[in-house]
DNA sequence: GCATGATCATGC
DNA sequence: GCATGATCATGC
């Protein structure tokens, strides 16, 4: 069959892509042969691969494009309420080959081979839409800018090392800061055998994070990106420094130093009751202004968390996540929770500490939670889950206090549920009636770290 | 002094 | 109106 563009001529390839630009698949593609073949379901990239490109859909280690070494992508946009455009998840990539990718550089690895040149099409997903009815939005090629290469390659030997070490199993997004190890597959059951370790390891992919994809779509929509501050200024600061290396070092001539005197040394001026002072403070000390996001730290999704030492190094307070949904929590598993997706994030842990009723800085800190400490909060998470599903939320009531049976901080080390809200009568539905209060509805409550977790494991380690 | 339930303050 | 970071109140 005659390919209406030539596979070996890259202009060609974009130039015929970007015409599905405003487009449906049910506009371009022979409604017939998609009727027969597909009645509505399937796969996006698979439709757009066989009737729009005129290819079937292969997984093989080379690019879609051999030819031109170019590998086509389609995902889903969302439309935020200001109708601005943003990636709806990661951009999942080619599966992680544990055996193989040990006895490669990133420079020849398949992740290379394979990602070097990205034919991306992003179309606007919409609920309740057939997805031959989703509108093609974006199209164009893309390759990696150089300064954001090298935290990729910082990234994919991240990963690598991980397999090498015999810790397949152990992998987590939180890992690295753009490139993640995504797990792909029917279910928890999608394994696969790793080198240097008995254990099965999920079967993973590599994946630009949603923050990542989130840059990528502004670049190629041409948002003029003037909300944006860089830490990496240079690719050859990139080549010399971690993201990790740069912030700490930044910080670094702070420690010690009290809240007033890192204003006066930074001479910038911030609002020291608003609710922003600690984010602000930071961005202070990195020498991103005020009004700007870090750029880097968006990219990697990075969470930043403030925490306030008392002189005997535990937090003074525990640590809070957004509220979960009762609704919503029953009907979710481990694997694909909420819960789960937070703490798989990398994190960027600022501690300061209370001296002579002054609050000094004392360090900062780069972490992402063990893979051994996440099985301890999927505990937390299956026992809540549970309480909710049972309908047993409240245990007694004394007085007007109503006592929980939520996982506690001595059910487990890492981490405990307890109420988040602006009252008691702020609340959730329940999807089953509590069976001692008969009550449909529960105060708001959300999953927290324990104060003494952070301090053993996060900031004394 | 801590654990647990409850609530506040701010900004979008 | 609500999410989020922060803090308070009470009982042991």
């Amino acid at each position: 069959m005659k390919l209406p563009y030539n596979p070996s001529d890259k202009n060609s390839v974009i130039e015929y892509a970007k015409k599905l630009k405003g487009k449906s698949l049910r506009q371009v593609c022979d409604l017939n042969i998609l009727e027969h073949s597909y009645s509505g379901k399937g796969n996006f990239g698979q439709v757009l691969e066989k009737f729009y490109f005129g290819y079937e859909p292969n997984s093989i280690a080379e690019a879609d494009f051999a030819q031109i070494g170019m590998e086509l992508k389609s995902s889903p946009l969302k439309q935020l309420k200001n109708s601005e455009y943003r990636s709806k998840e990661r951009l999942v990539l080619n599966i992680i080959n544990y055996i193989n990718v040990v006895n490669q550089n990133f420079e020849n690895s398949d992740f290379i081979k394979k990602n070097a040149s990205i034919l991306l099409i992003f179309y606007l997903h919409q609920p309740d839409f057939d997805i031959l009815d989703y509108l093609i939005k974006l199209v164009d090629e893309w390759s990696f800018p150089s300064t954001d290469l090298e935290i990729i390659k910082k990234d994919w030997e991240t990963i690598t090392k991980k397999i090498a070490d015999g810790k397949a199993h152990e992998l987590s997004e939180g890992d690295t800061f753009y490139l993640g190890a995504c797990t792909k597959g029917a279910n928890a059951l999608s394994v696969r055998k790793q080198p240097f370790s008995k254990i099965p390891a999920k079967q993973r992919a590599y994946s630009f994070k949603q923050g990542y994809v989130n840059h990528i779509i502004a670049s190629i929509a041409n948002d003029p990106s003037e909300i944006y501050g860089k830490l990496i200024t240079s690719v050859t600061v990139a080549k010399k420094q971690t993201i990790e290396e740069i912030v700490i070092e930044k910080f670094n001539p702070y420690y010690g130093k009290t809240i007033e005197e890192i204003l006066a040394i930074t001479g910038v001026e911030i609002n020291t009751t608003a609710k922003s002072f600690y984010a602000n403070l930071t961005k202070a000390i990195l020498g991103i202004e005020l009004d700007k996001e870090v750029e880097e730290f968006e990219k990697a999704e990075i969470i930043v968390k403030t925490v306030r030492l008392k002189e005997n190094n535990l937090p003074k307070e525990d640590i809070s996540f957004p509220n979960f949904k009762y609704e919503e929590i029953v009907k979710e598993e481990w694997d694909e929770s909420n819960f789960k997706d937070i703490l798989e994030h990398k994190f960027l842990f600022v501690f300061f500490q209370f001296e002579n009723d002054k609050l000094v800085l004392r360090k900062v800190k780069f972490w992402n939670m063990p893979y051994s400490d996440i099985l301890e909060a999927e505990k937390v998470w299956v026992k809540t889950k549970e309480i909710v599903t049972k309908g047993k939320i409240v245990k007694e009531v004394v007085g007007g206090t109503r006592y929980t049976n939520f996982p506690n901080k001595s059910f487990n080390s890492v981490s405990h549920v307890r109420p988040h809200a602006l009252n008691a009568s702020d609340t959730y539905n329940l999807p089953t009636k509590d069976k001692l209060t008969k009550a449909k509805e529960y105060t708001k409550h959300c999953f927290w770290l324990n104060n003494t977790y952070v301090r053993d494991e996060i900031y004394l380690k």
